[in-house]
DNA sequence: AAAATTTGTTAGTTATAGCTAACTTATTAA
DNA sequence: TTAATAAGTTAGCTATAACTAACAAATTTT
């Protein structure tokens, strides 16, 4: 495939193109964190091979070959995020900064093997869905915790995103994956939940957190 | 550390250097496949950043600090082939090229947890020595089974060399490691030796195999 | 000891992937 | 609708790490 660097502007782009609208140069440039001009050039090179289409001024979209040698990279990063944490006892707040590492490496073999010793799991220890080997990446339904109602229960299926110190935060307050929340009360000043999971019972989730856990509804109290 | 491309060079010097005679710059570049002017190029960087001594026309020798350095890529090397070879099914021909590009991988916790899971192993699938991790590598005294005598009984503790051929002859053979094998005869001839072991009683190995199968002395027939 | 060969170095080129500075195009606000 | 701002591009520079071609030093052979 492409070079390291080329593989994680694809990454990125992925990204992006499922936000829907279109993908920026400035706005590629800050998920690389690097320079708009860096982007123009790079987004050139990217394009002569196929995998994206650009024309000067105009929005990048990633190709079917772009959006699936994307995918297969989060395949494998996401591959190995569960890989770590099920078969390596990592916790989920250390498995990223491996996996970005592991994406790149060329072997098919290995991300096959961590597969089939994992029966082929559909999602990573965040929750996010892991592409299947043809690169189709399905869709999830889930809906954050905070547009749930009062009297709900729901089951933490997966998170907005999967920084260092929200999961640190999630470890302190015992909140897995999977586990099922009762919604008790909202304060509609702050949009604060009163809720209760596992062992613990009526504790305060601020609208920050409740945002970025993504749901499905399984009941009511 | 330093990039890809320069650990691989101080693994290569590592590896030269056990061979105790004076490293030159065209023997470095015909084990990295580059041509002698990239690496007096490279060897002068290596030189600057204190992982070797360096002076025009003379022979390169590693530092201390250089020598340590490839071990611990050499570490994360076979650490990560016996990984493969023990907790994830591998066979012993499959994981050179894996590890090649795991070595290079930066995360302290992914080779210590490997570590952990392994109990610190001390050889890898070919029976090369893992460096400690302070960078201690504990020279081993097998010898090639050619150098044996007839009526010897030896252990296989390990192979000069791992080409995928040589695996693959071996596999065939079913031959593996620590398997006693007594020498029944050698031919004088052609140094080929007739051997048995595990299942089989009787084979011919040619003196190009068994150069390149390190042995221990356990006993005579 | 001179000639031939091997070994090693230097200078200059290429490709990748970033950068800054200057410029152009497009969009938004006055 | 002009001016200001934002977005995007181009040109030229840097570092890494390879290359070739030409040359210099060291070693071997005759």
């Amino acid at each position: 495939m492409a070079s390291q660097s080329k593989e994680n502007y694809l990454k990125a782009l992925f990204h992006l193109d499922q936000k829907d609208k279109a993908i920026s140069v400035t706005e590629l440039g800050k998920v690389m964190e690097v320079k708009k001009s860096s982007v123009t050039n790079m987004v050139k090179k990217l394009a002569e091979s196929g995998w994206l289409k650009y024309e000067k001024y105009q929005p990048i979209r990633l190709t079917k070959k772009g959006r699936k040698a994307a995918a297969l990279i989060i395949r494998k990063h996401r591959l190995t995020e569960m890989f770590l944490v099920t078969k390596m006892g990592f916790g989920w707040e250390e498995v990223h900064d491996i996996a970005e590492q592991m994406e790149h490496i060329d072997s098919p073999i290995l991300f096959d093997k961590m597969d089939e010793l994992m029966d082929s799991p559909r999602f990573d220890p965040h929750g996010s869905p892991i592409p299947s080997k043809d690169g189709t990446l399905h869709a999830t339904h889930f809906y954050p915790l905070d547009s749930f109602k009062q009297n709900d229960i729901v089951l933490l299926k997966a998170l907005r995103h999967s920084e260092h110190t929200f999961l640190e935060y999630l470890n302190s307050k015992e909140l897995k994956l999977h586990e099922q929340i009762a919604i008790h009360s909202i304060e509609p000043f702050d949009k604060s939940m009163i809720v209760s999971y596992g062992k613990h019972t009526h504790v305060v989730l601020s609208a920050t957190i409740s945002t970025n856990l993504m749901c499905e509804k399984v009941g009511d109290i």
